[in-house]
Formats: C-alpha cells, structure tokens, sequence
DNA sequence: CAAATAGTGTCTCTAAGACAATATCAC
DNA sequence: GTGATATTGTCTTAGAGACACTATTTG
C-alpha cells in the first residue's frame, strides 16, 4: 500500500475523537463614579460573562466560546465566538492553556482552549447573542486566602463568589482546581483565575497595556492600568522613563478635569 | 427539559469533531569528541526525533507524538507517546502552542498541541517503539538565512535541511511556516523551529537549565548549556554570581581532566 | 487661593557586564 | 613547567526605585 492508497483509506472517524472548544477571557477596565468633581474617576479590573442560555449550566454565568469548526483555527474561533455571543470585537487574543483533564465536562470527552484578549472600556457595549441570554462586565477580584484563592465577581447586585486551590505552577504558569464554582458554569472559575494570572504575567512588556485604552490617552491613565494588572503601585517618573520608548506625544489635551490637563499621547508603533 | 434529560439526550457523535494529538520536541545536550586529552568535549544542542513506521510520511523523521485518548490529559498522552516510542521518560513536558490550521494534515482534520522537553543527556539511549522504526538524536541548528530561516539537522551521515519564513512574533511567541520541509513529517519543521525558540525564552529563568544535566554537574558545564540554549556567551563570573542562588556545593570534584579539576554542584531545592 | 493631578530632576542602590588576576590539576 | 580550565576580585555602567520639587488647571 503506498501513501495515496493508505489517504483513501483513512477513515477519521473509526477513532475516538473530542470536542473542541475555545473559551475567552476578555479583560477592560471600567471607570467607576467619581465621589467629586474633583477626583478623577477610578478604574475597576473586569470581565466579561455571559450568561448561558442553553444546558447544561443553563442561565449560569460562563466565559464566551464554543464549539471549533473544521474551516478555521482556534484563534479565529474564538474571535467568531466572542462576537457572537457579545457583539464585542476582541483584539490580539493571547492563548494561555488547554483545559483536557478527563471528565470535566459533563456532556462528553471536550477539551478546552483558554484564550486571554484586553479591551478597551469604550469599545464593549456587550448584548446576549446567539447561544448567550445576557453578556455583562464583572468587577474582578482574586485574593489569596490561606492556602486558598478566593474569587469575587460582582455585576450591580450580582456577586458570584469562588474558592479555588493552586495546582501546579510551572513554567510561570499556575494551574487551579475548583473548590466552589460559586455558581460558575463547568471548570470556568479555575479558567478566569488562571487567565488573570496570565494577564499579570504578561503586563511584565508594556505592549499590552495599549490595549486596555483607547488610541489616545494620558500617561496617567496607563499607569493606572498597569498597575491594576500588576497589582503594584509605582512612582509616576519611573513609569513615564519607562514608557518613554513605546508612545509618542500629541498636542491635544485633557480638557475639563477639576486639575492641571494631561497631554495625550499614541502609542509608537516601530518596525 | 431539565438538566438531566439534557445530558441522557445529548449526543457528541452527532458533531463534527478532530483528531488530536501531541506532538514533543525532545531536546538534550550532547557531547561531542574532544580533539585533545585537554580540551573539555563540546556540547552540542541535539532533538529526538523518530522514523516513521507507517504512512503518511512513511520513512520520514518526525517528532514523538500521537493520538489522545479519553481517559487521558494532553500532558499524559505526551508522557505517554515518548516512551512508547523512543523508551525515554521524559521531565517536566511544557506546553507550547497548538497547532490547527485546517488542512495541515492529509489524514483530515487533526490538530496538535506542541510541547517542550529537555533531558541530561545520560538518561537517554532512545530506541524504536511502537509507531517508530528508529529513533535518534540529531544535532540542531537554527541560523537566519535573509527573511528566511534555515534549520539543520545532523545524525552522522544524515543531514535534513529545513527552511522556513517567520509568521507572528506574539506574546514572545514566533510562529513559522514550511518553505521547504527537507523531508520531515507534517508541519514538524515549523515546531522544532517554533520549540527551539520557546526553549530560548524560558533559559531566561535559570530553572529550567538543570533539567540538561545529571543531578552533580560543574558550574562550567551549567553554563555552556545556558550559553548553547540562549545562544549568548557570557563571562564565568557574572554567569557563577547569577546562579549561585540556584546551587549548592558538594565535597566532590571532577577528576582526571588535563587541567584543574572542578567543584561538584547540586541542584538547591527550596520551598 | 485650594485641591487635585501632571510632569521633572536627581540621588541611591543594585544588578549586569567587562576585565583581570590567581589557583590547581594532568602530563 | 606548560597548557588548559576553575575560581575569585573589582571596576564601570545602566537601570530600578525613592523622593522631592515645580507646573497648571477648575471652582
């Protein structure tokens, strides 16, 4: 039997075979309410859910994705999924790990991509699509508790608390083991914690930063992003020395702030 | 319909689904002979790869890897494929990228996950298994050639040459696409070229460098595998300040070496 | 002017890199 | 002793972090 022979034969579909699916964790940071007019509005890390509008976990909230399709990669499935299900057009999506331990899904053998994609606040009015009832932003916190994680989502009167545990952690990755989904559809709690670690992680290069705002914005702005990322305060001249290399000054400025106006600048883009 | 009648109607063979398999770039150092009783032997950057026994790509050098399977993790069936393949058991397996541009593989629709492992070269006497009619080592260079890059791969008398162009460079992640495969299987150009530069980005966490090398080993050998893998050479001094860290001293020392000997290091576990 | 934020100058400390000198073995 | 590698000392420089100061708007 030579190759051509051995192709017309092959029969895919005598083998045991998974789903697949991409799931995306798509990150922007909302501007809260100002307590006066005076102070600038502060900026809350936040997540977009979808609440699922079919079994299983059914009017659960879960991270947007779905089902892979033979004409496309999994990158452009996640795209087609995120618009789908929210109307929202992710940037660049960074792919972080693959969800394959036996038994997580309870419809059958699926495996599961996690995919990481930042917005910026301006560009998502998210609406329920297709498979999704509702989509909503969610206020992000994850906080060590012992030997534990624990993690809060909050949409207006809406909470969704998790308890996870660390699994591994190699290769600058952690992996999570979900104690309590608090609600959460399938292994999605483990998901969103391990996707905001990948999120700090990569905050290390600046480049991400830009993606949470829009094309102009003030130094200061970016610093806030990064450090809501990073989780670490910084001192504004070392974040602007930084920076210097990767954005360019425009002449406009901030208008209308109870303060001194802030330039707004571009990011550079360079070969 | 309530959950569980859902679940009992649910039936996954009714979708479309691939084939998944992982794929592992397999990497270690090997010792070269030395040219004089003096010299130290080289050490040279090697992959394990193995022939294929059956069609597609029948005869052809590929990487270890193959099918997953329900009762399994993508990382088990890694583990699992290289020792039924080349009898050696690898480390810790990190995962790269996945592979899934439809129409990669003639058989159908398959998609890959690429991981990456490193070995001391001693643990390693590979042999044919299963799938594989033969397994070997085969010394790895990867040199810009222009826009493209060059990829070579030598076993004694056997040369495969490669030649690939550069796609996205994300997320410290590049991506390649075959020119020319020099006769390797499938895509496995692209992901020993893509596997080479993940191995590059994670020598920067010294961690990973002690997996190249027996438990007692010399500073010096640790450092030219760190000089081999980052592909920078680097004076002994800021080289011992940065590891020192990383290593704890033992009484042993090396002997019969045409030259001064050297202090044994172990490995320093901590928390 | 007061409150609030924007933006700059500069000091210190650490880490990285370069260079040079000394040490110790096999033959 | 000679050739080779092992090991250590230290100078220089670049960058991170901390701190203090000045600048500019709105009400």
């Amino acid at each position: 039997m030579n190759e051509q022979e051995f192709l017309k034969s092959y029969d895919q579909s005598k083998f045991d075979r998974p789903s697949v699916t991409a799931d995306i964790a798509i990150f922007a940071f909302r501007l809260q309410e100002p307590d006066s007019y005076r102070h600038d509005p502060e900026r809350e890390l936040s997540i977009l859910l979808v609440r699922r509008g079919g079994h299983p976990f059914k009017d659960c909230w879960a991270l947007p994705g779905g089902f892979l399709k033979r004409t496309e990669t999994l990158e452009e499935c996640a795209e087609r999924e995120v618009e789908e299900e929210t109307g929202v057009c992710p940037n660049a999506l960074m792919p972080v790990s693959m969800y394959t331990t036996p038994g997580r899904d309870a419809r059958g053998w699926i495996i599961s991509q996690l995919f990481v994609s930042v917005l910026p606040d301006e560009a998502c009015q998210p609406r329920g699509g297709d498979d999704a009832a509702d989509a909503r932003w969610f206020a992000l916190r994850m906080e060590p508790a012992g030997e534990t994680v624990q993690l809060t989502l909050r949409s207006g009167d809406l909470t969704i608390a998790a308890r996870l545990r660390k699994t591994d952690a190699r290769f600058g990755r952690t992996g999570y083991e979900v104690l309590d989904s608090g609600g959460l559809a399938f292994d999605h709690a483990a998901m969103i914690a391990e996707a905001r670690g990948a999120l700090r992680s990569c905050a290390k290069d600046f480049r991400m930063l830009f993606d949470f705002l829009p094309s102009r914005f003030t130094l200061t702005d970016l610093q806030r992003v990064q450090e809501a990322v990073t989780g670490a305060p910084m001192q504004p001249a070392n974040f602007r020395r930084k920076i210097a290399e990767f954005v360019t000054e425009t002449d406009a400025v901030t208008e209308g702030a109870g303060h001194r106006p802030a330039k707004l600048f571009e990011r550079r883009c360079e070969a």
